[in-house]
DNA sequence: TAAACTGTCTGTAGTTACTACAGGGTCAAG
DNA sequence: CTTGACCCTGTAGTAACTACAGACAGTTTA
């Protein structure tokens, strides 16, 4: 299998998988006489596994995590519950960060309906009326998100 | 007033100020004698303005074309409206995206709570049997989230 | 007087996970 | 013999900063 059809197996571009292929997280394949990539099964599911986990917003620091415990199939899995534990925390807090932040969007749309001159729209007024330190119809609900 | 107490002030780093500066974002302030940047309020306005579209999540791009309406205050607040629509709707998008991630990684979790060998632990399982083209409850349900 | 400390300057490189070339080689078909 | 699809390496770009390196300015302390 060359690289193009590894790519298209796995769902990705080809330059993502010379990228994996560069980040350690895919094994060197054998090369043809012409210097083409040949590749086996065991890239595919590699490149799958990888791909997997980053659908499940997995880093590539973390999927390295998860190689060496396949690595080491006697290994405890506490680490792997861990991993997927903390995962689960920084997407629900990114979730009620972007809700929150959602209200706040609602709130300051609230202030224009009509379609008038932008020097008497409510949103233009919020956002220049915060830049000048009044309060904020947006930011009168608790303040504050991470990006 | 000097870079430090402008960012003091922004709520922001030094660094940060002069990112905005070198963006055409903030005015060119006028300087010391020595070479050191001399504020006046507006910049501060100016500062504020983007750390609160910043605060909503709106980019550097649609900060410079609100600051375009902000510039003509005849214009009609159409673009504003529009533009606040489409902010809310990326980040409504982006909510449910997570929302369907965070799900799914708990369908994973629940494949494994005993401690065991990393080889029987039902996550590591799902993982790699995903490699190898095999179902998995996470992905059970329905699939596919934009990053 | 000198050294230490804080603040400032410019310019460059790093972050994430890729994506997009530029400039070139390989190979089969027409 | 040229077209086209595929492959190669290496580098630069993305968003919005952040983090230096290496140097100057100005005040305070020993």
């Amino acid at each position: 299998m060359r690289i193009g059809e590894l790519a298209k197996q796995g769902g990705c571009d080809v330059e993502t998988v010379r990228f994996y292929e560069r980040e350690g997280l895919i094994d060197q394949p054998a090369r043809e006489s012409n210097g083409y990539r040949r590749y086996a099964e065991k890239h595919l599911v590699q490149l799958n596994f990888i791909r997997h986990c980053r659908s499940l917003g997995i880093g590539l620091p973390e999927v390295r995590v998860l190689r060496r415990f396949q690595a080491s199939p006697e290994l405890a899995c506490d680490g792997i519950n861990q991993l997927i534990d903390s995962q689960i925390a920084r997407i629900h807090q990114q979730v009620e960060s972007l809700r929150q932040l959602e209200r706040q969007l609602h709130a300051l749309r609230d202030t224009c309906h009509a379609n008038q001159k932008s020097s008497e729209c409510g949103i233009m007024r919020n956002l220049s009326q915060a830049a000048n330190g009044a309060g904020c119809p947006c930011h009168s609900l608790t303040n504050g998100h991470p990006h």
